[in-house]
DNA sequence: ATAGGGTTAG
């Protein structure tokens, strides 16, 4: 054994493979490669096999390029790729896509550019696979506008024939966009040429109609495919849509979809299932939840950490802590490993549930067990400090994001400027919004309903009305929140007036009011003994299949009781009281 | 006889 070699056991610990790689006479053939499992055993194959004599071919370094690739361990595929150079391996599309892809995926897009031009430069013409790669990239970095520019040029120009790959990155970055009308049309576009559409093109479309909440645009797709019978839906399809179904709450639906899909003979797998568990987490349906747990292993799936996360999720949103963390140390005993995710979830679990301390503990375990937080984690703490009034530790946290060089996102930026307006530091909020200018952030209608309320619950209806024209003028579309946060502070100023003119401003805006709505303005219109509206308001509230809630419904008793308001409005307001309301013993002599 | 695509976290 040569010192390189006994180097190379010490660094890389990993003796078995390496003394396997020495008395196994260095062929790299498949059956080697199948072998490779792991990052260090690819690396020390590819030392082993850069001191060969001569050096294997280049089809034998990209197989191995091509494994670290599938690995995801990009940045060491780069440098793999690099070292091929060095040795004088010569670089040819295939290598050459590898390396793109690789600069592409790690969100280096503009290396993955420099790189085609070195393909000019080597007399290596850039093909279909490579642009893809470039496609991708530019999609990953949301740079839609780009990416479909490059995919409209090389059309036009013809630098290369587009195949169903390309066209379906294509069609993936404008699903992620929510372009679903142009993605539709490019799969028309794919009908009429000779690159037909294959069940990716289609998975992708009715996934991103689902994720869209357009579930019936998604399945007319889906009967499309059914019956033109030359492309068969597989398991992603089928759980793309169940996914869809759960998150409407269509629970006998999607039953019925896996039941369907089980019928034409598609299994469903671990993923499939914990989309159903992870919807009927989010509901807060654990027992549910268990139940499909329960199916999935009699069907011989192993549930995944992914399933646990889903259920520590479900058993923090009942405040059930102590059972979170008991599926939380199941885990390690199911042989499976926690990561940032799990740790995210219970930390969320925590923070809503106010026990910060806990939560502090747990972000201090994870990171003691070199798990790296992530802009996930720094919100949710963040929020979680914000939420108990400790916003100085949440501002330390906020720097300390910073210095761990996790970027901030727009979620941060919603956390810190509701964490400030909670915090009765409204100004602070305003001036950190106006630090921004007009930047993408501040170009979010949720933004701008922080800081309207935020503004709007201290009495600044005017620095509201202010920020609501600013949000037009910027060509932003005001949501139903942002009308209701506008209505509310209005009201709680008495200016009745001006509530109502924006409620009627709602409909023709294509907004239409919601419950909400109703009942901040007939709060409004209560707290001042403004009673002109009240009866019509509660009938159009009836009429849309609306519902009281607790607070209201106590106001009005309270102006009832005083003689404010007439009882002949009890039979209107019985009507609209919600079955959970009526047991309220308050509401029952009153009938 | 070496490269590319679609489904789950706040």
């Amino acid at each position: 054994m040569n010192l390189t070699n006994s180097l190379l056991i010490k660094l890389r610990g990993n003796s078995i493979t390496t003394s396997f790689l020495l008395h196994s006479n260095f062929s790299t053939n498949r059956s080697m490669l199948h072998k490779i499992t792991n990052l260090n055993h690819a690396l020390n194959l590819f030392d082993e096999m850069s001191q060969r004599r001569p050096l294997p071919s280049v089809v034998k370094f990209t197989q191995l390029l091509h494994l670290v690739t599938k690995m995801k361990h990009f940045s060491s595929s780069l440098h793999l790729f690099n070292q091929m150079c060095s040795l004088g391996v010569p670089v040819n599309e295939y290598s050459m896509s590898i390396a793109i892809k690789c600069c592409c995926q790690l969100h280096r897009t503009k290396d993955g550019f420099a790189l085609l031009g070195s393909c000019f430069r080597r007399a290596i013409p850039p093909n279909v696979y490579i642009f893809s790669a470039l496609i991708d990239g530019l999609v990953l970095e949301d740079r839609i506008l780009d990416a479909e520019m490059l995919f409209k040029k090389l059309i036009k120009q013809k630098l290369c024939e587009p195949n169903v790959v390309m066209y379906n990155t294509m069609i993936k970055g404008l699903c992620k966009f929510s372009n679903n009308v142009t993605a539709l049309a490019l799969l028309r576009l794919m009908e009429q040429t000779n690159c037909k559409p294959d069940i990716f093109t289609y998975s992708t479309i009715i996934d991103s109609l689902c994720k869209d909440k357009l579930i019936d645009d998604a399945f007319k797709l889906f009967k499309e495919i059914v019956c033109n019978k030359s492309i068969l839906p597989d398991v992603i399809t089928y759980t793309s849509l169940i996914c869809g179904l759960c998150k409407f709450g269509h629970w006998d639906e999607a039953s019925k979809m896996l039941k369907q899909m089980e019928d034409e003979n598609i299994s469903p797998n671990v993923h499939t299932f914990n989309v159903l568990v992870d919807a009927f987490c989010k509901e807060g349906k654990v027992e549910e939840a268990e139940a499909i747990i329960n199916i999935m292993i009699d069907r011989g799936k192993v549930p995944n950490i992914v399933t646990y996360n889903s259920l520590i999720d479900g058993y923090c949103l009942r405040g059930e802590m102590i059972k979170a963390r008991e599926i939380f140390y199941s885990i390690t005993l199911r042989g499976l490993v926690p990561g940032v995710v799990t740790y995210n979830s219970l930390l969320n679990g925590y923070c809503k549930n106010l026990n910060i301390e806990k939560a502090v503990q747990m972000f201090h375990e994870m990171t003691g067990k070199g798990l790296k937080p992530n802009v996930v984690t720094y919100n949710t703490m963040i929020q979680g400090f914000f939420r108990v009034g400790r916003f100085v530790d949440a501002r330390k946290l906020f720097d300390e994001m910073h210095a761990q060089g996790q970027n901030p996102d727009q979620y941060t930026y919603r956390i810190v400027l509701e964490g400030l307006c909670n915090n009765h530091q409204v100004e602070e909020a305003l001036s950190l919004f106006h630090l921004m200018g007009d930047s993408k952030l501040n170009s979010d209608i949720v933004v701008y309903n922080i800081l309207i309320n935020g503004v709007g619950k201290c009495g600044k209806v005017d620095i509201a009305r202010v920020l609501f024209q600013g949000l037009i003028d910027k060509g932003l579309q005001p949501d139903v929140r942002t009308y209701n946060v506008m209505i509310s502070g209005f009201c709680r100023e008495g200016q009745l007036g001006e509530a109502k003119l924006l409620f009627l401003k709602m409909e023709e805006s294509g907004c239409p009011p919601d419950d909400v709505t109703y009942r901040v303005l007939l709060q409004g219109y209560l707290k001042n003994r403004h009673y002109d509206d009240v009866e019509m308001l509660l009938q159009e509230m009836d009429d849309r299949g609306y519902s009281l809630d607790a607070s209201t419904l106590s106001l009005f008793i309270d102006h009832i009781a005083a003689g404010l308001l007439d009882r002949s409005m009890l039979k209107l307001l019985g009507k609209l009281v919600p079955k959970e309301l009526l047991n309220d013993p308050r509401l029952c002599d009153w009938e």
